[in-house]
DNA sequence: GTAACCAGAATTGGCGCCAATTTATGATAA
DNA sequence: TTATCATAAATTGGCGCCAATTCTGGTTAC
């Protein structure tokens, strides 16, 4: 009995299960599906994830180290719950580092640039409305990276992005006020015309009040 | 703020020795002991800290979620070697941050915190003439782990801490010229002059050519 | 009726084994 | 003598088992 139809679904369905563990939970945590405060057991991940206990671990670890999840010792993991404080002194690390590159970014800029962001905050604008709340992080963090980028330091580009996962458990739900979504994509906007414009002080001023609207209030 | 700092220096000498193998490795790292390019094979680690494979394993993981030690897959674990470009980049980044801070410092400053840094000062003074290498490491360490602290917020503290760390493989060694060492010393000294003044924009630059000079850490 | 307690179930976390892969070694052929 | 290949040794990395701890539910004592 081993036709072409059980050779079909057997190589549709391995290419699919590639991805790391710590990948996949960091997507949920990211995207709200698991709220801030819930428990994960270890066998519940080993069965939503199709994947063994050593793996849940390491990726809880993982998660662990970077203050996504908290570890309670012979108690267990829970997604970290982030008080207004902490939120706060990130976004304030975010406004230090972002507005502190703005001369940079200013400097380095070129037509292609500007055309590439003008793309980029297209496609924000685009996910707000037919998107996944995954697709629509993604674009927006694409866009981000695609402007720190331009202060050509890459080392900076990976410490916003990490410095950024920190936050992302609250904002996320705070996202669903389709308000705060348009208010966001026309900053985008204007940070590629302040950019264009190469005015300095008008681009600080959009990336502060675009970081801090986000990550402050319900 | 007027805890002292016999009383973070005696902090911790426990009975047994049930140190974290990670911590070790790191320490083991940062010290020089185990320089840059240098193989980390599981077996040598497993008996140098008398551990077991497992531990083994979780603190290279860790280690290599920082960005201390390169992970090439199937062949082994090496201690990060950085090229010019990236401690160029991750200096920016501090200076960026600490200089971005620095009208805060000057802000939440008083007397007992002034005075607390000239002890931290002096200490690491000390720990120039007589004391390892690690006790002096630590030293520097504590001096602007309590000179960022004055900006308020915590988070900035670990995460310029994290920073740091990334780029400890070359400084090492150049910390061995006297004069240099002695050079940061009296930076210290400085900038906890300037601070005491009030003075912005001469602790802005000595916070920058601190942190350039070194070129990495100081 | 309430609180403390104890046994059973469930969960976490340490540990060692073994397969897969890579590196080193030595033999053979050009 | 040198290059190539095959075999052996060493190393990495995945996986499951079981002890230690915590949580749950029911029972007993006050």
């Amino acid at each position: 009995m081993s036709d072409d139809l059980t050779e079909m679904l057997a190589a549709e369905e391995k290419p699919e299960e590639k991805k790391d563990v710590t990948d996949l939970l960091l997507h949920d945590i990211l995207t709200g599906t698991l709220p801030a405060g819930t428990w994960l057991k270890q066998i519940d991940l080993e069965r939503r994830y199709d994947c063994t206990r050593p793996e849940v671990r390491r990726a809880l670890d993982r998660l662990s180290q970077r203050r996504l999840v908290q570890h309670n010792p012979n108690r267990g993991y829970q997604v970290y719950e982030l008080d207004d404080q902490r939120t706060r002194e990130i976004s304030d690390i975010r406004v230090i580092l972002e507005t502190g590159v703005a001369d940079r970014m200013i400097a380095n800029v070129t037509p292609a640039a500007i055309a590439e962001l003008r793309g980029l905050a297209r496609r924000f604008d685009e996910m707000s409305f037919r998107g996944s709340i995954m697709e629509h992080y993604d674009a927006n963090l694409a866009f981000h990276r695609a402007l720190l980028l331009l202060a050509g330091n890459s080392e900076l580009v990976d410490v916003v992005a990490e410095i950024r996962q920190r936050t992302v458990s609250a904002p996320v739900s705070q996202w669903r006020t389709r308000a705060r979504i348009e208010q966001s994509a026309r900053e985008h906007h204007l940070m590629v015309d302040a950019l264009e414009a190469r005015d300095l002080a008008e681009l600080k001023r959009l990336i502060e009040i675009h970081i801090r609207q986000a990550p402050i209030r319900t």
